[in-house]
DNA sequence: CATGAATGAGGTTTCATTCAT
DNA sequence: TATGAATGAAACCTCATTCAT
């Protein structure tokens, strides 16, 4: 039986093919962190992958098409990760500090990377447009705009002061940007309790109120 | 008289040659704005500057060189624009609300550019690490530190609530390009004093203290 | 009995093995017709076949000894039917029209094939050198000059102009490509009997004598 | 004055520009003559030019680019001089012989490369379809068209037998691929003179009628 | 014998840089 | 000085061929 129709045993060569696929990814993934998009060459990829140019083309039409898919898996793993935390959490306030951590533990996994989809609009060429795939075009706003319900929210409890609630997802978004960018330049190690630690002191406790 | 020691004064020619140096500056950034370092090409900026390809590199080594003296250009300006418009005010509450408007006006005339600066340090390369001149490779953290003393004299004079000044700096940072990335993005074109009075509400506000 | 001397019996093994040696010749032949050698990949030739590429190498050695194979049948097969389709004619006037007959459905099955023989010496490339075979090297000529031997019986027997009967054949091989190849050109689908009854009128009666 | 406008002089740099153009158009036509499209590399043609790969380039867009005007040359050129040596003669007999001559001695300069228009239709692909320039795709039609208005007249007058001029046209387009290709293949070398001369007596002579 | 993933040489194209004028 | 044609290294991508299963 070598049907691999809906939910059927795969072959192992198509296992094979899979993992092959993943790794690729990975290893594209690392090398665009690294380099970006143009400095980042097939044959680098190639190399980290340990494959041929050739085999790079075999699981994907383009560079381009390759960039699309680190993305696109990038987002989707984020945007799970994110409301599977949030899911098991009790209470806004408690979710939005759930909210730094998987943040600062993604830039901490995968780098800079999602300051890509914050900045892509067409124009701002740090990626090529096309690179950008569809289902990501939303990606970042969906993101955004869930945080913002969690403000929301702890603001109906009164939790947090009554601002506008997508101003505070994206400051919040904003000083985790900053802050792990300087983190980065100084070559500070800090653990990801110690940096969300801190952005929760500096940033959330801003917010609360005094009686929260 | 041809030389031009520090303070002589200067031959037509050589003022020209000046002019045409800045002209070529000037066209160089507004094309690497739009395109980024790698996608803009010799040609692009020699066209935008209405000069011959030949004529770029009778002025600059290189396209980094070249790229490189634009973010010098952009940071020196940008620090002293800065200084000029913080020693204009009155008390560090009003600074602040200065820091934000250059800072925003800097967005609306130059782009994301200072952002590239917030990220580079060796590794991450949207601008190949030897186009960040020498000279320019603190200049973020200048200018962050700057701010943040301006945070520490609030705090001091209790106008502020008490916190790691720097980490209050790199904040307002984060929510500038956070805001200005998002305003970009839905192409929505705020005045100038709305935007800064959109940070100002959403981001000062929570810092000051009740009764400041 | 495992043995394949010449009349000896296959065993299923090797009459299959042959089965799918034709098909893959077949299908080579069409896709070859359709794209031509260069643009013709051996993955399209693989999947026109129903096979898979590696299938491809099993029988053949090569791309262009696969390509060789296809024109040499193609030949083969021609000058079998030429000869069987002349010989069974009445009289050289008769089996010159056959010999158009038998053409212009060689044209109708498989396109413009004939041509690359007509034109094949070193230094023309449509197809590469080593994929015109060595026993198809002369097979245009032998064609060519068993048609000019009808010319001249039918010459002899008063029944055509006297002219050099070899420029005779080659006039008429001429016109053929030229006719079909401005039918395929306009799209025109005139069926074969109109084709040869339009080849005959136009260029065969002119050598008719008047008294033929 | 360094306009070229309409009839302006050019400078020497533009004058010298022109003629690398044109000496790229050459080479390349010896070129694409000598493998066909397929197998003609751009450094194959940079090669015989004697410029570097990148040059071609800055004259032409494309391979296909460069193929399609080295078409539209040949195209263009063809028909000047088959419409002048026309024009030159008395009567339409005359003018038919000059045709032969015309085309024989354009397959001696330029090898097959017409045939290939005879056969340019989408499908038949010893060229790309987009390397067959837009103003050359009727060229073939016009050519044979216009010789068959050559071959009316002189039926119209009665030096030559009634039948389609379409087809004794084309059957005359026809005999001169025939024996030139086979000349070719033969390696003969006949003068011009006696290609004329051979497929004046065996083509068209069959043609006119006994007292024209 | 059949498969198809993997290889890597080779082709097209771009573009920073040079240099004769 | 200014020009822009020419260079050639290096990038992306294709595809004939191989080989472990």
């Amino acid at each position: 039986m070598t049907a691999n129709n809906q939910g059927a045993k795969l072959t192992r060569r198509e296992r094979e093919k899979l993992r092959h696929r993943r790794e690729i990814l990975k290893a594209a993934e690392r090398v665009f962190v690294d380099k970006g998009f143009e400095r980042a060459t097939v044959e680098d990829i190639a190399r980290e992958a340990e494959f041929s140019v050739g085999a790079i083309y075999t699981f994907f039409d383009s560079k381009e098409g390759l960039c699309s898919e680190v993305m696109a898996k990038i987002a989707e793993d984020f945007l799970d990760d994110f409301r599977q935390e949030v899911k098991g959490t009790e209470g806004p306030q408690e979710a939005i500090a759930k909210v730094i951590e998987v943040r600062l533990r993604h830039v901490q996994d995968h780098g800079g990377f999602l300051r890509l989809f914050m900045e892509s609009k067409p124009g701002s060429r740090v990626t090529p447009d096309s690179a950008v795939p569809q289902n990501c075009r939303g990606f970042y706003d969906t993101y955004v705009t869930e945080v913002a319900a969690l403000f929301k929210a702890a603001m109906a409890k009164g939790l947090v002061r009554k601002t506008n609630p997508l101003y505070a997802a994206l400051s919040l978004e904003g000083a985790i940007n900053a802050f792990s960018a300087y983190w980065g330049r100084k070559e500070m190690s800090l653990s990801l309790a110690e940096q969300v630690e801190t952005v929760r002191r500096n940033c959330l406790e801003m917010l609360e109120t005094r009686d929260g």
